[in-house]
RNA sequence: CGGGGCGUAGCGCAGUCCGGUAGCGCAACGGCUUUGGGAGCCGUGGGUCGCAGGUUCAAAUCCUGUCGCCCCGACCA
């Protein structure tokens, strides 16, 4: 068993290692790439059965668009050319042919197979969806469209981080269409809220919600909203955004609609998405330096049950009587692991289902059995209460629920104890040189040249205006210049 | 892509400087005793030393190239 590093050790490392000892995901054998493993993918596949859901609910639909882009798509919105120019994979044929090298058999790309026009491989997929709306839309009849597509995008960064930046990721992205700037707005801003619901209700994570910078918005957009979480080393991590298009794609892609009075104007768009870098942001948010740390509403195995026994009387006694209450518990709470290998002691099961996140754990031995009660103990704080047989989904139910509620006040408490109002440039390098760091609220002149100046010289950047921030006016915390509100600074990922 | 570190059994590592039959701990497998917080004893199996060339009688070890991982930068969800 490979040790987990502490955190107060090193912090990155310590991520690394729950990472491998949960068997999230893996290293592949392509740079940048990693392999999701069942127990990453089960996070993944609740956070899509609970977004979708949402998404549905309001209106959206699925639809899927597809991997390869014309290289010709990307050069046509000149903002969204040189926000993603650089970090795109390209197809250049599609052929390989034998030959012979060295005496050895090798494979290279068909010279005779090569493309008139390159593909790029997807890094979003704003250019192929709105080249698509441009056929699916002439009348205001045809509005709003609110689709939203799974799927896999590459972006070939330079540094990869597993679930925080990888070369190929998973996510999803919407794209909508709108017959009036209002609208568009408001789509953005409800996605949002989506997003905001879905952190701190689902995930346990709290959030500040807010529009991004100039320099920070999303390549092709009007303006960039983003929810930001504090990980436990009190960086920032953008967890969602979501991107008020305007008329840049509709112009770029010639997508115009006639309204009830017969004017002819250019659609308005939105687009907003959450990937697999959320699971990055669940581990570093929750978890502890025996391993990972899962809110019950997104864990894949709610609850373990470990049976214990002495010969194997006790062994079949106890392991029915698991049985038994895992087949009650799941119709009300999901999926339950009975975990009945006997080549095991107890002691190895738990610390093994410790490492891999599941909040709740079930003991049920044969004095339990004598009392026709289960032990139960909670992941995240270790606490220990017995729970009757005859209600024991009412007990697990309201255990799981707690600790729920728990792990969000704990990370909120978290979040305020760092999250600090400053004024002065002297407070603002203190915090992040020698005090830990944080969010720090502070004024801002509104200039993009300073914002880069607080960046090169503390590596710390703007996250985002809150939307529910300070309006008072003041003086910039960096140039002393008018301010017209405070703004989010932290150091990110 | 620049600087640094590292690829040896599933995991963690020693061996590399100074070339000479590939080792240790944990894990795995078998047996017996065990089982309420990481069990004990005995036995067994497993590695073309990241990959490709080169030097040599001989390469994990020396040389060249290459791929990957980690950290720091630049870029970013």
């Amino acid at each position: 068993m490979a040790e987990i590093t502490k955190r107060a050790d090193d912090y990155n490392r310590w991520y690394q290692d729950v990472i491998r000892e949960a068997e999230l995901a893996d290293n592949s054998p392509v740079r940048g790439c990693m392999v999701i493993r069942p127990n990453g993918y089960a996070i993944w596949e609740n956070i899509q059965r609970t977004l979708d859901a949402k998404f549905k609910e309001l209106g959206h639909v699925n639809a899927y668009f597809p991997l390869l882009i014309p290289k010709s798509f990307l050069a046509k919105e000149a903002e969204h050319v040189e926000g993603f120019a650089k970090e795109c994979a390209i197809v250049t044929h599609h052929r390989l042919m034998q030959v012979e090298r060295d005496g050895k058999a090798d494979l290279i790309p068909d010279p005779a197979s090569k493309l008139d026009e390159e593909y790029v491989i997807r890094p979003t997929s704003e250019t192929v969806i709105w080249d698509m709306y441009r056929k699916w839309i002439q009348s205001y009849r045809d509005l709003p469209i609110l689709i939203n597509q799974w799927a896999n995008v590459m972006r070939w960064e330079l540094r990869t981080r597993m679930f925080l930046r990888t070369t190929e990721f998973l996510w999803q992205e919407g794209h909508t269409a709108h017959a009036t700037e209002a609208e568009g707005r408001a789509e953005t801003l409800q996605m949002l809220e989506v997003y905001r619901w879905f952190a701190e209700e689902v995930l346990a994570m709290p959030v500040i919600a807010g529009v991004k910078t100039p320099s920070e918005r999303f390549a092709g957009a009007v303006e960039t909203y983003s929810i930001e979480a504090m990980m436990q080393d009190n960086k920032a991590l953008q967890a969602a955004t979501s991107h008020d298009l305007g008329q840049n794609f509709a112009r770029a892609f010639d997508v115009k609609f006639q309204d009830q009075a017969g004017k002819v104007d250019l659609v308005w768009a939105t687009s907003w998405g959450m990937s697999t870098r959320i699971i990055g942001a669940l581990l570093m948010t929750h978890s502890d330096d025996d391993g990972l740390v899962l809110p019950p509403r997104i864990a894949g195995t709610k609850v373990v049950i470990v049976p214990i026994w002495k010969n194997d009387d006790e062994k079949s006694a106890v392991c029915a009587a698991a049985q038994k209450l895992a087949a009650e518990l799941r119709p009300r709470i999901g999926p339950v692991h009975v975990d009945d290998r006997d080549n095991l002691r107890p002691g190895w099961k738990y610390s093994e289902w410790e490492r891999k996140g599941v909040p709740l754990r079930l003991e049920i031995g044969p004095r339990d059995l004598a009392a026709a009660t289960a032990m139960l103990k909670s992941r995240h704080d270790g606490a220990k209460r017995t729970a009757a047989f005859v209600d024991i989904a009412d007990g697990v139910q309201a255990e799981l629920d707690r600790i729920q509620r728990d792990l969000f006040d704990r990370a909120a408490a978290r979040l305020v104890a760092n999250t600090h109002r400053l004024d002065t440039w002297a407070e603002f390098t203190d915090l992040y040189a020698n005090r830990g760091g944080g969010f720090a609220h502070c004024p801002w002149c509104g200039d993009a040249a300073c914002e880069a100046q607080v960046q090169e010289e503390t590596k710390v950047t703007i996250r985002n205006i809150p939307l529910d921030g300070d309006e008072t006016p003041g003086a910039c915390v960096r140039c002393g210049k008018p301010s017209r509100g405070r703004v989010l600074f932290a150091q990110a990922y």
